[in-house]
DNA sequence: GTCTTGACTTGGACATAGTCCAATATAGGA
DNA sequence: TCCTATATTGGACTATGTCCAAGTCAAGAC
């Protein structure tokens, strides 16, 4: 994630201690955090970081397709620093955990033309549920 | 919708006015309604039901599987009435226009064993984005 | 190294979406 | 008609996110 910060200069982006701690946040460990989780973990780096730095921060790397938006329920957008590998996810309806996970074949290819209305469709999402095996367990 | 209406009965729900409203409501138009807009609606016809009583009567259809949500973005979730066909959505992102498509072939097939990590997976959701005519035209 | 300045950060007010609860009303059976 | 379990209501409260005016500071100019 040095990278991100190269990155980051390379496009004029001035280098604050804020900045710096939540792209080690969103580095560290390969999840997917809420904004309030990002901050939390920011926190107890930089003690002062405000809230409202890290949706600031977290909405300019997503324009800058740096990280990318995750919603698979109705709660909190989570950010997924895993955007230099395409792929979806499976989500376990017992403890809403969230694994990555790489399909095969062409996604799109299951929208017939017939169903698409005019628009130019240009990107797809899918999202598998199931209980995880440490939920099917306890069930 | 009637049909609704009956089943509800069946299952021994009261008849309320206000459940009767919301149930119109949906029934009405084949959209994708926010809770909001449903009480929006619902008020034309009963001025003084309330947001308490539409939240927790779509939460009952869901419950029961009449009405099914729909998170397209991180927004106010959205509840759909067409549980009798199964579909996707396509989403307009210049408008949030949402439609009902129908693919072809098993969603389910595209997430490889390899890739499912000891769940048990029931569940998949689709959601394809592109512009349509209408904001395509205007760009 | 110091200055300068426009970009960045901050706390807190505000907005939106949704939940919860105690008091009140009512559907539907007796 | 009466009874009561169930449903409704207004409003307080929570969660998530946005906005802003005032203060701060990174980094280029000198
Ligand atoms: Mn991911
Ligand atoms: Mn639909
Ligand atoms: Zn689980
Ligand atoms: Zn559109």
């Amino acid at each position: 994630m040095s990278d991100l910060l190269q990155r980051l200069r390379d496009r004029g982006w001035r280098l604050t201690a804020q900045r710096r701690v939540i792209a080690e946040v969103l580095d560290g460990e390969h999840v997917h955090y809420t904004a309030e989780e990002v901050h939390a973990r920011a926190v107890e780096r930089l003690p002062e970081i405000s809230r409202a730095s890290v949706y600031n921060t977290l909405g300019e790397l997503v324009a800058l397709g740096e990280v990318v938006e995750v919603t698979t329920d109705g709660r909190a957008k989570r950010y997924d620093p895993n955007v230099h590998q395409e792929h979806q996810h499976l989500v376990c309806s017992g403890c809403g955990m969230i694994r990555d996970v790489r399909t095969e074949g062409d996604l799109m290819a299951a929208l017939p033309f017939g169903e698409r209305f005019g628009f130019a469709v240009d990107e797809v999402t899918v999202t598998y549920y199931g209980r995880c095996p440490g939920c099917a367990a306890a069930s």
